[in-house]
RNA sequence: GACCCGUUCGUCUAGUGGCCUAGGACUUCGGCCUUUCACGCCGGCAACACGGGUUCGACUCCCGUACGGGUCGCCA
């Protein structure tokens, strides 16, 4: 589910909260060539997952099933006749028009099909002739609606065509069904992406050839993507893991991109950020919500999801953080909440980074003596050699391989020789992980490495440094 | 192309005629802290698209221009 769809159900689930609504999830598969194995699997999901819960739907019932447009072609059918009987739609026996010219050709479908002859039209019908239903709008005029977002709205009719009500296949369009089944289901609200507004004049000529009022309309403003050379478009997937289902795959958590999309084209009005769901219902309100587009912005994700990581109590994290961790070794499994998380969890930002963070943990990586050059605490290849070749016979020696254990060592070895305790504390780093940065220092790295592997680390340095006497 | 909509720091936004020397957040850049990195803390850079009005006074109201976006499907 693209992250637009999901702002969009949302947003209409705030509002349904926040005024002590209800929330209806309606399956909109009219279009059989796009029926997609396992989609509705997944909007289940998406939904649970973001604990958007629905009070009426395909799953949990309601009084104004069923709420799948494919089971309820017999009541759109109906009513596309009622429209016919009262002249405010037609059939229609032209071809079908491909689209696929590039340049989208102008002006729309002409209308010829308004005067046929009524004994031709029975006819054709009586043989089964192909045929569509449409819309009979008057050239003439001009129809006016109002939107909570973008005020009031008016265009000439003349710019309005004949839109399909009924396809050829007997389904319904979007357009068609949405004003049969929101009347139908009571619905208040029509909350829905910006790109819905210029259809929606013609959902007001429907609402009036039925007789039926009119709901209100609340337009969202489109969520935009970034592209590589600075311009912006609607987001798609060309702009990176626009699905939340990848966005989850890749480490970010529900709560943190519910957030974050909250806060793309609503505001609360004030400087607050973090918000959980139940908080979101009681802040939400049409007026927060924004006219322009907004640029999805994966920094600022990245940093929420920063937020709610280290919200996170310890054990939750490493549970959440497990099974990202990609871990190889029972070693590392065993050790995962005791030693790996609690270091992972202040630093982590998604949790899909974790297995780069602790990539070392497993195989000491390849590194050039040069890593023992550190500035800030001295640190250079002879010194390290030095304290190395003190601190693995030292450490070596000491009874228990914890921690807190080896820092004593260390600052001791560190306090005897009159040393800052970042020197010995840089070179042991680098010789137990071979990297410039690791998450915790090296005696955390250490106990979790063990005692032998933690050796053999530090001799490794050694050999290093010796056979690169003045690097 | 036609129609509709929009335009405050790079990004998300606050601001509804004087409270604005335009606030917050992300990013970025400094500094502090520190056993690296990060976290945290402190601080800096950075915007009212432009031009006309209206008004004592405009980011806020009106008009135009520019730019951006959306729609123009027997897709939703």
């Amino acid at each position: 589910m693209h992250v637009g769809n999901l702002r969009t159900a949302l947003y209409a689930y705030l509002l349904a909260r926040s005024q002590g609504g209800t929330f209806v999830l309606r399956i909109e598969d009219t279009d059989q060539a796009r029926h997609i194995e396992g989609a509705l699997e997944v909007i289940y999901a998406t939904l649970r997952q973001a604990g958007l819960r629905h009070d009426e739907g395909p799953d949990v019932g309601g009084a104004c099933g069923p709420y799948v447009q494919s089971q309820r072609t017999a009541i759109y059918r109906t009513h596309a006749l009622e429209l016919v009987r009262r002249g405010a739609a037609y059939h229609c026996f032209c071809d079908k028009v491909e689209r696929d010219d590039d340049p989208a050709p102008a002006g729309g479908y002409d209308g010829r099909c308004r005067h046929l002859d009524p004994a031709a039209v029975a006819a054709d019908l009586a043989a089964g002739r192909p045929h569509v239903v449409r819309q009979k709008i008057d050239r003439e005029g001009v129809t006016t609606f109002t939107d909570l977002v973008f005020g009031e709205i008016t265009v000439e009719n003349k710019v309005l065509d004949d839109q399909i009500l009924l396809k050829r296949d007997g389904m319904p369009t979007y357009n068609f069904a949405n004003v049969v089944d929101d009347h139908l289901m009571g619905i208040t609200h029509v909350v829905r992406g910006s790109e819905y507004l210029s259809s929606t004049p013609k959902y007001n000529l429907l609402y009036q050839a039925f007789g039926w009022p009119v709901p209100l309309y609340v337009h969202l403003p489109l969520i935009m993507g970034k592209n590589p050379d600075g311009t912006v478009a609607k987001l798609s997937k060309r702009h990176g893991s626009v699905s939340f289902e990848s966005l989850l795959a890749e480490g970010y958590l529900p709560e943190a991109v519910v957030n974050y999309i909250a806060l793309l084209g609503w505001s609360p009005k004030n400087d607050r950020e973090l918000f959980t769901l139940d908080e979101l219902a009681a802040a939400f309100g049409v007026a927060g919500l924004n006219k322009a587009p907004a640029v999805f912005d994966f920094d600022k994700l990245r940093w929420m999801n920063s937020e709610y990581v280290k919200a996170l109590p310890p054990a939750e994290f490493a549970a959440r953080a497990r099974p990202f961790g990609g871990i190889t070794s029972p070693h590392l499994a065993a050790c995962w909440d005791r030693l790996v998380a609690p270091l992972l969890h202040p630093r982590v930002e998604v949790l899909g980074d974790i297995p780069e963070m602790i990539a070392f943990l497993a195989a000491l990586p390849d590194y050039p003596v040069e890593f023992f050059h550190h500035k800030k605490t001295k640190c250079d290849p002879a010194r390290a050699r030095a304290i190395l070749a003190d601190l693995g016979p030292l450490c070596h020696r000491h009874g228990e391989w914890t921690a807190p254990a080896l820092g004593a060592v260390v600052q001791d070895y560190a306090a005897a020789r009159g040393l800052k305790l970042g020197l010995p504390m840089w070179a042991l780093r680098i010789a137990v992980s071979g990297r410039l940065v690791t998450p915790g220092g090296p005696p955390e790295i250490m106990e979790i490495l063990g005692r032998d592997e933690s050796l053999r680390r530090i001799d490794h340095a050694l050999a290093m440094l010796a056979a690169h006497p003045t690097a």
